[in-house]
DNA sequence: GAGCACTGC
């Protein structure tokens, strides 16, 4: 029989009692205050000893400098972290006469000396976090409910501390339970033992990692079969067979999730960064409610802890969510209990009762105060009175302290940076000097480099970033922000199957997020470019991303985890009906879906690929006609999930000169065509690469990427035998590519992203008729066509095309009926 | 005549 496990309560702690709970007035105000009673603190100092005295010696807890997470400090410094991190597993920090002995030790799955040294400074530093008072608490509340919310505001150190005041926990060590397979049998299957940690950022997830393998003294992943952290992102996973702690991304979750539905592996999963509300954090909590609320059959009974953790109060949402899954339950146990007639004895019901209970907690962060300044009127031109406000803060405000400036875009960001400059140099010599430096995520890796580096002596530095700096990239030395209030954001309009990027009001939160940029080291001032009114008309939080995209993908990933009835999935934020009835028969059309609505084979395989569903049809499309073509597809593929391999032409000349340097690379098929020799002539490339991309204005940075995407698929298709070994493709390398078979596995990907040229040479759309045009970085821009094929249908001025290609209509036509 | 930000065995 599989072990019965209910959660049971070690001890009725009155305290934690009354902590735990529906949302009550008296325990939300309790805990906004920055807390910490006398009583709990001795609670903790007790409960401490106790730990410290069955600590293992590999399980020693230490460090961190500071509040924050370690952020890096661009996600295009992936490569750079993926190379610390391979530095940091190898060699750590142990001098020269110790290695010997503490790779022994490693070996042995043992922290070595130096390691335990690092650990324990930074157990100094980690006493002092905001969270580490709560530890018992947060530890209390999770023995006993399954389910917790926790608001953490920044620098409170929840997503480093957290794991670590659970990793010894007895619910989190490995069992071993009986679970009735699908073909009926009994089978022993280990449940738990590990900890995940998702983050939406691959940055974040490698990083946290590092700092949490230093702070428990233990090597980091793959780098030792001793090492209790590890982490899992795409392109890098470094895991060892003792890891305890594991950060990984949404995706990588839900990647595991198609092979392991129950999260076998997993004692408890804890879901950071949620209020950011991408697609794939509300799918993985929709997943988890359905494990926690309902009979854990995968699981033998055993209980998988959800930890949601956000920097933002919002928390009624998610309440009324877990809450709602297990009242479900609930009723249906009752339903079928009471069908039965067995009543259940008091104490079982009462344990219930208990168990379906949902803990919050808040943690005060760490943060200085920021002063708001708004403007008394309403601001037409945001561009201009930043301006004014960088001036007056320069003018006024002593050093140090630079000033970042949160804009919409590009075009924004340059305007600014060169009216500022125009501005300094009438300034009056006593002031200390400006340096301007635009960030925004299209800006070369080199100028994006020069925000982190400090300014010279008497200098200012003045940032204008896009959202950039909002969530993904930390600057240190700011003391003020001007926040502009507007940001670019992209929503799908279903209706009309095209993705428009508009200039909309920032939420509430983002604006308090962009505020606390100022407070990060000293106290800071916030000079938003709009009223007080208008910032309280605000929405509250940002609109989550399931309701602004195409769920297509998100379909997808229900149905090849089981998910059958969308309808009937708990959705954090439902979609619209009409989004998903679209999304559904998107699907349908590629042949992902059956007419029943049922996962297709199709489906499943395209499911697993690292794609949007219609590349991965195209993909599979492409297998039929042969590993030739199969291969020269993988090439486009890869080079269209990356962002624009092609560098921006900012001047008239630049413009000409990579003209000049990209002809060769130019196919007058189109823009796939083009890509494809794009990558064929770089991966052929074997001397020096980056150099070859600088002479053609290709974008090495993503042809990196590119690279890395390509052997991902390559690697997937000869698993799934759809490509031949590698031997057998190399010999395939030096044929031509057939540009009718290549378009012809791209159109039945996107047979209804074509439009057919009418006679005064504008583009229609072949389904639904509406006007489309090419977009200015296509290579068939002022071209005409008879038709052409589209992967991307966009709003920005003006509805575009983007990655287009010639197409015929007939070939439309043959795939279209297919359909 | 134009490019908010993330992410995937």
């Amino acid at each position: 029989m599989p072990e019965k496990v209910h959660t049971r309560f070690e001890d009725s702690d009155d305290d934690a009692g009354k902590a735990t709970v529906r949302p009550q007035k008296k325990e939300q105000a309790a805990a906004a205050d920055p807390v910490v009673t006398e009583p709990r603190e001795k609670k903790n100092k007790k409960r401490k000893r106790e730990e410290t005295a069955e600590v293992k010696p590999n399980t020693q807890r230490v460090v961190i400098r500071d509040g924050e997470k370690p952020r890096a400090v661009s996600p295009a410094q992936e490569g750079e972290q993926k190379r610390n991190v391979k530095e940091a597993s190898n060699g750590f920090n142990s001098q020269k006469k110790h290695q010997s002995k503490d790779q022994k030790m490693i070996r042995q799955g043992k922290p070595s000396s130096s390691l335990r040294e690092k650990a324990r400074a930074l157990y100094e530093i980690r006493k002092k976090l905001p969270i580490f008072p709560h530890a018992d608490e947060i530890r209390q509340r999770l023995k006993k409910d399954d389910v917790m919310l926790l608001v953490g505001e920044t620098g409170s150190g929840k997503s480093t501390q957290i794991p670590q005041f659970l990793v010894d926990e007895s619910w989190c060590r490995p069992k071993t339970v009986k679970v009735t397979a699908e073909d009926g049998k009994q089978k022993d299957v280990n449940v738990g033992g590990c900890i995940a940690i998702t983050q939406p950022r691959r940055v974040a997830a490698i990083s946290l990692a590092r700092r949490v393998a230093d702070e428990m003294g233990t090597p980091l992943g793959s780098s030792s079969p001793g090492s209790r952290v590890g982490y899992s992102v795409r392109f890098d996973t470094s895991t060892s067979p003792s890891t305890k702690v594991k950060y990984l991304t949404e995706g990588m979750l839900l990647q595991e999730m198609l092979h392991d539905p129950w999260l076998t592996k997993y004692s408890a999963v804890l879901v950071d960064e949620v209020h950011e509300r991408g697609v794939n954090v509300d799918l993985v909590l929709g997943f988890l409610r359905n494990i926690v609320s309902g009979k854990k059959e995968g699981r033998g009974g055993i209980p998988l802890k959800v930890l949601a953790m956000s920097a933002t109060a919002d928390m009624e949402s998610l309440l009324s969510f877990f809450q709602e899954g297990f009242d479900n339950a609930q009723r249906a146990e009752t339903d079928s209990t009471n069908a039965s007639d067995s009543a259940p004895n008091d104490q079982d019901s009462k344990a219930d009762e208990k168990q379906r209970q949902v803990a919050v907690c808040h943690i005060k962060g760490r943060q200085f105060p920021v002063k708001t300044i708004y403007t008394p009127d309403p601001v037409h031109d945001f561009v201009d009175a930043a301006l004014k406000v960088i001036f007056q803060i320069h003018c006024k405000e002593p050093m140090p302290g630079d000033i970042l400036v949160f804009l919409t875009g590009q075009e924004t960001v340059e305007a600014l940076e060169y009216l500022v400059n125009d501005y300094a140099i009438g300034m009056d010599p006593a002031l200390p000097k400006v340096q301007v430096l635009p960030l925004f995520a299209a800006l070369p890796q080199a100028a994006q480099q020069r925000v982190f580096q400090p300014a010279p002596p008497r200098t200012r530095k003045i940032i204008l970033a896009t959202n950039i700096a909002e969530t993904s990239v930390t600057i240190s030395g700011i003391r003020f922000v001007v926040d502009c209030g507007k940001a670019k954001m992209k929503q799908f309009r279903t209706r009309l199957g095209l993705d428009s990027l508009l200039v909309k009001p920032i939420s509430k939160s983002a604006a308090i997020q962009r505020k606390g940029r100022a407070g990060r080291e000293a106290p800071g001032q916030c000079y938003r470019l709009y009223t007080e009114k208008d910032y309280l008309a605000l929405q509250e939080t940002n609109t989550p991303e399931i309701l602004r995209c195409d769920l297509s993908q998100a379909i997808l990933t229900m149905k090849a985890r089981g998910v059958d009835d969308i309808v009937g999935f708990p959705f954090l934020t439902r979609p619209s009906r009409e989004a998903l009835e679209k999304a559904l028969l998107q699907l349908f059309n590629i042949q992902a879906l059956e007419e029943s609505g049922k996962i297709s084979s199709i489906g499943l395989q395209i499911a697993k690929l690292p794609l949007t569903a219609p590349l991965g049809r195209v993909l599979l499309a492409a297998a039929q006609n042969g590993p030739n073509c199969l291969l020269d597809v993988i090439d486009i593929i890869s080079a269209l999930s990356v962002e624009n391999i092609f560098l921006n032409t900012t001047s008239e000349e630049k413009k000409e000169e990579a003209e000049k340097a990209r002809r060769d690379l130019f196919r007058r098929e189109g823009d796939h065509l083009t890509m494809l020799a794009t990558v064929q002539a770089y991966a052929a490339e074997n001397t020096d690469r980056k150099a070859w991309a600088e002479r053609h204005m290709v974008s090495h940075r993503a042809m990196q990427s590119v690279m890395d995407v390509r052997k991902q698929l390559t690697t997937q298709c000869r698993q799934a035998k759809l490509l031949p070994d590698a031997n057998a493709c190399a010999s395939l390398a030096n044929n031509q590519p057939d540009p009718v078979l290549i378009l012809k596995s791209f159109l039945t990907g996107f047979a209804t992203n074509t439009a057919r040229i009418i006679p005064d040479g504008s583009y229609r759309t072949i389904v639904g008729n509406q006007t489309v045009a090419i977009h200015p970085s296509s290579v068939l821009f002022g071209k005409k066509v008879e038709a052409i094929m589209y992967n991307e249908f966009v709003f920005t001025n003006r509805s575009y095309a983007r990655g287009v290609s010639a197409v015929q209509m007939d070939w439309v036509g043959e795939v279209l009926a297919g359909q």
